[in-house]
DNA sequence: GGCTACCAAGCTAGCGCTTGGGTGTGGGAG
DNA sequence: CTCCCACACCCAAGCGCTAGCTTGGTAGCC
């Protein structure tokens, strides 16, 4: 039938993303299916309707984030150097608040999903954003748009962890709307702090 | 006698370090104290003769490097501001080769670590730190050091974030020696990525 | 002969997950 | 319109396993 796949139902859909917060919040080895059955309303073994494991939950949150991300990198990458560097940066902090969960878990649990073979494609993923970015600075630094003394890869992995950070204490409701944040952030990247 | 806290031993302070890698590695909790026994070669059993529970451990580690980090900082933040930018980033990367594996797991598990009583000094430390960097950031606002539309907090998590994640791929035997990479740091966190 | 460092064995609590069964509801046959 | 039953959803109970930790005893050095 392949029905449960087509047609995910609601209520899997809700439970991944209460499941999602709990991650979130305690760590995904610290949240007991106990836990995530409290948050629902649901004893801990009726999971079991929905996910044949903790594990498939976690899954189901990262792929489903991961694949929306790459592609919509993949169209942005495309213009000028600094449009398209503008526009990674914006795109990084708006999915910071659409995918607040998903990224905090990824980044907390990173090393210890890298070794389970079922998560191997976080690894791919992260080589294809990595590959992404570098494109954009390489291509910046030899049209001239960015300094030429630059090491694209400290640079990368400079710029890449200042934005992605910021899910640890940005919050949807904040002071400062996304693109805002984004804004002051591209402004420190570009110009830097000094006064001149 | 209180001999146990005023002699603490080296292999008490072997076994933290033992302790602190694998915590670094696989995480606090993913750590069972069996793991930890393995490493020492020592039976699990036996680590409780020198701590009286694997929290304990994790305390030592944490408590010692923020102690001497915010000691640290004190120093360093008196001159003037660009200086003291330069020796705040300096010190944060040489301290990330000393106290790797402290600043690895004080980043991956410190939303767990918030909500436990005994770990409350975290919180404190962080606040002291930031109460630093700040104070840094505005007086070279005010004296034209630094740029006058710069909003002090969140240049300060920008700086903050920036520069702690790097104990992701920071390794001290790499390419580039603290010394070098803060240099590249501060020229990037400085002068922007812009070509001019 | 006391003290440090350890072993051997095992306790309890809580983990992820299974099993067998119950209940309400939507939709097709009569 | 009514009957009925297949199905989605959930409960109650508990299994096997591993976690952190305890207890009683021992070897070797000052």
């Amino acid at each position: 039938m392949a029905e449960s796949r087509s047609r995910p139902s609601e209520r899997r859909a809700d439970l991944v993303r209460i499941a999602a917060e709990l991650f979130a919040e305690r760590g995904y080895r610290a949240t007991t299916v106990r836990h995530i059955g409290d948050a629902a309303g649901v004893l801990s073994g009726s999971l079991y309707h929905h996910f044949d494991s903790k594990e498939t939950i976690l899954d189901e949150l990262l792929s489903s984030y991961l694949n929306e991300l790459v592609e919509t990198y993949r169209e942005i990458a495309g213009g000028k150097p600094v449009t398209a560097l503008r526009g990674l940066v914006t795109e990084a902090f708006r999915s910071l608040g659409e995918h607040r969960a998903a990224i905090t878990v990824l980044q907390n649990e990173r090393n210890y999903l890298r070794t389970i073979p079922r998560f191997a494609y976080l690894t791919k993923a992260e080589e294809e954003v990595r590959r992404i970015w570098i494109t954009v600075l390489r291509d910046g630094i030899e049209t001239g748009s960015f300094r030429a003394d630059l090491d694209p890869e400290i640079t990368y992995r400079f710029l890449r962890d200042s934005v992605w950070v910021a899910v640890r204490w940005f919050r949807q409701d904040g002071r400062l709307a996304p693109e805002q944040l984004a804004d002051q952030y591209l402004r420190l990247i570009l110009q830097g702090i000094t006064n001149r």
